[in-house]
DNA sequence: CGACCTGTTGATTCTGCTCAATCAACGTGG
DNA sequence: CCACGTTGATTGAGCAGAATCAACAGGTCG
């Protein structure tokens, strides 16, 4: 349970507006959650923004008839937590140990301009991701997840998935089964190779891209 | 090309931060755009926010293939044309003849809060529609629609659908020939009674809620 | 070692797509 | 007024992609 802030820096996702953010907001304790800690709960009053220190966390909605979708990855330099009501409408989990500081900008002289940008951005990935889900088969949402990781990883040839295949299902809406075949064909079609289970290299990025065109 | 303002006050989706937000704003004028004209284009210079005085405003999204998918349908009273980058990601149309006013918020004593929140608003919707896509098939995504209407249109019992079967196809992430079968499914059930091509009585609103649980 | 969890693979089913025909509504021009 | 073309909506037949159900492999931990 070891914290480690200096994460924070090296990350490519970290954006200057963050960082107005961060030096504007009250220094608050990083909380370390283990792998699959829960970090808010669908129904929790809804108030501070989270902000990802290192580690990776994951959005998720669940529908009456226990359907899971995960709307979102959050990765280190990312804020989550917006929320329209006053309580939570998905829930947060952390997906392989995750540090979170919390901002508080309950009132006070929080920086409004940069909390609208932050949520704008969340809002134009939501929509993309939207796009994936509405108009692309199998195939084209698992090469879309893997040239995000990608670029977010700041790694054009190698891809680490710190989720497990059940919640690339539930990201990109399709069955755990099918994540697995998917990679199954894509290794067969020499556009990746699996170097382990969570650890994928590329190995032609244009075959990838083409998919998502 | 008459201009009716009045709608405005009398749509229930006006909210109170639309109202303080506008009458922070500079007063500018209210343009028509006739059935599918484009308001702004994917790739546009992204700049002021759009406020639906009258009429339905649907944002498409067009991948490199043809394939259209439509993240969100506005009607009066709400805001949109946020953009996280300089341009637009993202183009905008009239559905039906709908009145636009231009909000000029390019810099000075913009309301930020108001914009927060009505950001914050747009991306709750969008992980709405995003269970929607992931998680729903094609009966319940249409449920989920035609009770989304009802409830922005504040009636319980009759549906207005201004856009046609190609749009609600492209929103829902279907074909337009399932649209059809769906509302003949739903017509058989007694679920629904199609009044006209564009007009939906609900007929048994339990069974919609139900299909959404 | 055995229990368990995650991931992979196979067989079968089914939802929704594609392709295609038909129909109704509407506008235009002879 | 009517024949014609156009556009949007509906319906049908056949097919493909992904889900479901099920078996099995590898790794981890008690």
């Amino acid at each position: 349970m070891h914290i480690q802030p200096s994460f924070r820096a090296v990350h490519p996702a970290q954006q200057n507006h963050t960082l107005d953010l961060l030096g504007a907001m009250q220094p608050a304790a990083v909380t370390f959650y283990p792998e699959g800690a829960v970090i808010y709960a669908q129904g929790d009053k809804a108030g501070p923004l989270h902000f990802v220190e290192f580690g990776c966390v994951r959005i998720c909605r669940l529908s009456a008839d226990g359907r899971r979708q995960i709307t979102a990855f959050h990765t280190a330099g990312e804020v989550f937590g917006f929320e329209a009501g006053d309580e939570h409408e998905s829930y947060a989990e952390s997906v392989d140990g995750a540090g979170i500081r919390v901002l508080r900008t309950a009132n006070g002289a929080e920086p409004a301009g940069s909390l609208l940008l932050l949520a704008i951005k969340s809002l134009a990935r939501t929509q993309n991701h939207l796009m994936v889900l509405g108009r692309r088969n199998a195939n084209e949402r698992m090469a879309a997840l893997l040239l995000d990781l990608s670029e977010r990883q700041g790694n054009d040839h190698l891809v680490h998935l710190p989720m497990q295949r059940n919640d690339i299902a539930d990201y990109l809406g399709i069955t755990f089964e099918t994540v697995s075949r998917i990679l199954r064909c894509l290794k067969d079609q020499r556009v990746v190779r699996l170097k382990a289970v969570n650890e994928i290299e590329i190995l032609d990025r244009e075959a990838l891209e083409d998919m998502c065109a």
